[in-house]
DNA sequence: TGCATTTACTAAACAGTGTTTATTATATTC
DNA sequence: GAATATAATAAACACTGTTTAGTAAATGCA
């Protein structure tokens, strides 16, 4: 019976369907005017049929999530050909503020809404997260072993770390910035500023 | 005529009465459940009344974000008695983030909600902001002058020590410290411990 | 005081949201 | 070919923010 397998296929390509169509939508118009009946709209299927692929809109946008954080990663994974550990944390830095910048949509579904962490918390453990996390947690432990930073807790030096590249781009992306009262471009510029500035003062 | 002024006297009472409301909701069950039926409902008018009082839920949360700012302000002041300015911006950071962490909801009005700021786009400058902006830029000013702190350019340092702060709490608040799989209490530890490493790197 | 006008308020509706239920049409199995 | 299982949907439910049209009370003026 290759039927059975035929059908799971069709399923996934459904799921696939949905999912395309939901992250076009939300790039595009945001994620407050993707709706159920917009997507189910677009895909040309009555919003009903929806829900016999996903639970709810949190699932879909926890899929969308976890795609943001592969697209991330791709990035991020650029900077292994740096051997210096030191050299490779400031470009994983400034990769991660750009990748920001340049995707906020995305940056804001990975790192500051509430819609997918509410499927993560009925579900297991924040996979994308730890594996992002991972990379910072190697690229430091080995600054600190070769003794690149000013020696510390390797957990809390990564949480500084993290902490300081979010605070950057998540005030960025909602839009606290505006204190600064520059146009977009310098406003960019003061960030990677105190990017350098916080390595330099990370640096032993 | 006195009843002009009457008016005008029950009038803002009124806009306290429903402020009042609507923040008591807020803290209790969040953004999302206050709504503005449940705020009519909680204050005895029908929903239409509200609308005679604020143009929209927008301009409500804009309120509520600013007295929430002077929350933060009367605690960031108790900080000025403390002479030496290095010492005045570890105490005004520590504040800042005990103030995140034991006010989540205000906190996520304050800086990380779009609400409160999409009636600052169409009215004038982010005034609450540029204030509590202010004490640090004095502060940060002073320990530049006394030489407490690595030279550098005032705003980038004070971009870089607000990023950082404001990456903790919102980590925190949006809840992606579980990464640190942690008991609660821990992942605090690891925060104020964080900032107390910043803090050692900062300091000349 | 009596009437016209302004003010304060609300019921009902509008246009939308996420989600569920009962029903129908199609595909598969026996 | 008949019975069963699957896929899709129309319609409804319970909400949301907001607007409109209509009513009742307070005020200004004669």
């Amino acid at each position: 019976m290759a039927i059975k397998e035929r059908k799971e296929r069709e399923k996934q390509e459904m799921r696939n369907l949905i999912i395309e169509s939901a992250t076009q939508l939300f790039l595009k118009q945001g994620y407050d005017k993707t709706s159920i009946r917009s997507i189910a709209d677009d895909i040309e299927y009555s919003p009903a049929t929806i829900y016999l692929y996903f639970k709810d809109k949190d699932e879909i946008f926890f899929v969308i999530h976890e795609n943001a954080f592969e697209i991330l990663e791709k990035h991020l994974r650029k900077n292994d050909v740096i051997a210096d550990p030191f050299e490779r944390l400031g470009a994983l830095g400034k990769t991660y503020i750009e990748f920001g910048l340049e995707n906020p949509d995305y940056y804001d579904l990975m790192f500051i809404m509430r819609a997918p962490m509410e499927q993560i918390k009925n579900e297991e453990k924040w996979k994308s997260g730890e594996c992002a996390f991972g990379y910072l947690l190697t690229t430091l432990s080995a600054c600190l072993e070769e003794n690149k930073i000013r020696q510390g807790d390797l957990y809390v030096t990564a949480i500084q770390v993290w902490s300081f590249v979010h605070g950057l781009v998540s005030l960025y992306v909602r839009e606290r910035m505006c204190i600064l009262m520059m146009p977009d471009d310098a406003t960019r510029e003061i960030l990677y500023s105190s990017f350098d500035l916080f390595l330099a003062n990370l640096k032993k």
